[in-house]
DNA sequence: GCAGTTCGAATGAACATTCAATACACACAT
DNA sequence: ATGTGTGTATTGAATGTTCATTCGAACTGC
């Protein structure tokens, strides 16, 4: 599932990473990368076949750090009706600071979403999105086991993921920083509209 | 309040929005808008300074369009707390609704927000957001007249539009649409996160 | 030697932008 | 009405720049 990256391609990926956070997509010429990651134009062209190509696999890359992360620790122990509240707490409140910690991949997928970028990542490797997949599951669970409210589960995920992702993106382009608090009472709403 | 626009320049900017729905802002070269505007390039630079200076009015446009449509039929008749609950499940009805009648429209501003662009022109500009104001005026109203929990107003605000937001852009550039049902349990769930 | 890397100047394509020429619209004078 | 002037609108070929991409040479470790 994981795969592993030269460290090379590391490098080139953060450096990336940190200018497509400042300039978007097309403001980052390749030689920028290339002086940013210390290496000349023609090394990124012996890693990758093309620019189109680095970003297709930077999403991967960004993908498998965000799902390496949200992964451990909530299913290590079983989930059933009476720690789900709890656990969809932790779920979230990592889910954030994950990304909080993270902006320059946040912000390359946001815009990797909003770009066509994404639909060609989508024919070419029609690969169902696993981050996506692990929040399904979560909240699969949730339903099954009666601790959320009966609806489509397809709507559950619009509503927590959207609203989620939402303060996310405030809090790293806008001027107003959330507190922890404010994290807080976001998560406290978000159950409150889906708990039975 | 309201700019009133040239015809030819209603032309560009509808092109140019139809063009970036599919292509994204830097698929979209002058010429191809010129040539899909039916003007010259000389034309389109007649009518603005550089492609900056079109996608910035084209922002405004596009800003100028949805405020118009929020803003008429929920604040015509005086809001209470009795027909509260009733007027935020219309004014989110229309609020999506809007968004996929105009779906380049939405794709336009998600790119523009997620770009440097938005930095430029909060700069330049500095003008406050009148949707965003719109909105939060509405929700305020909720939290004054005690037809909402209390909470920050700026968590509220991300709370609603997030999976909102959300909603429409998976109906737009998702496979799966969604159903006027599914619609209304989005909203009902954001309802029950909120309500007293 | 050989396969794998690294380099960066050279190439060519795509594109934003300019500008001089041309067409148009309207006012005013004859 | 007919010319004449003036400003505005429109055109698209020409310009220059910015980049993605190529490639042959040089370097490395084995």
């Amino acid at each position: 599932m994981n795969i592993q990256y030269t460290h090379k391609e590391e490098q080139i990926f953060q450096s990336a990473l940190s200018l497509i956070l400042d300039k978007g997509f097309h403001g980052t010429p390749m030689s920028q990368i290339a002086k940013a990651s210390q290496v000349s134009i023609g090394t990124i062209y012996h890693y990758f076949e093309s620019k189109d190509d680095l970003i297709l696999q930077l999403f991967s890359y960004s993908k498998n750090k965000v799902s390496a992360f949200i992964t451990d620790s909530v299913f290590d122990d079983p989930i059933t009706k009476e720690n789900y509240e709890e656990k969809f707490m932790i779920f979230w409140r990592r889910f954030i600071s994950f990304y909080l910690k993270h902006p320059s991949i946040f912000s390359f997928l946001e815009q990797f979403y909003a770009s066509p970028y994404y639909e060609m990542y989508q024919k070419k490797y029609c690969a169902s999105n696993y981050s996506e997949d692990t929040i399904n599951r979560f909240l699969n669970e949730g339903l099954s086991l009666n601790a959320i409210r009966k609806m489509s589960s397809h709507i559950l995920y619009t509503f927590c993921l959207g609203s989620v992702i939402f303060l996310i993106r405030n809090s790293i382009y806008g001027q107003k920083k959330h507190t922890e608090n404010q994290i807080n009472q976001l998560i406290q709403t978000i159950w409150n509209g889906v708990k039975i």
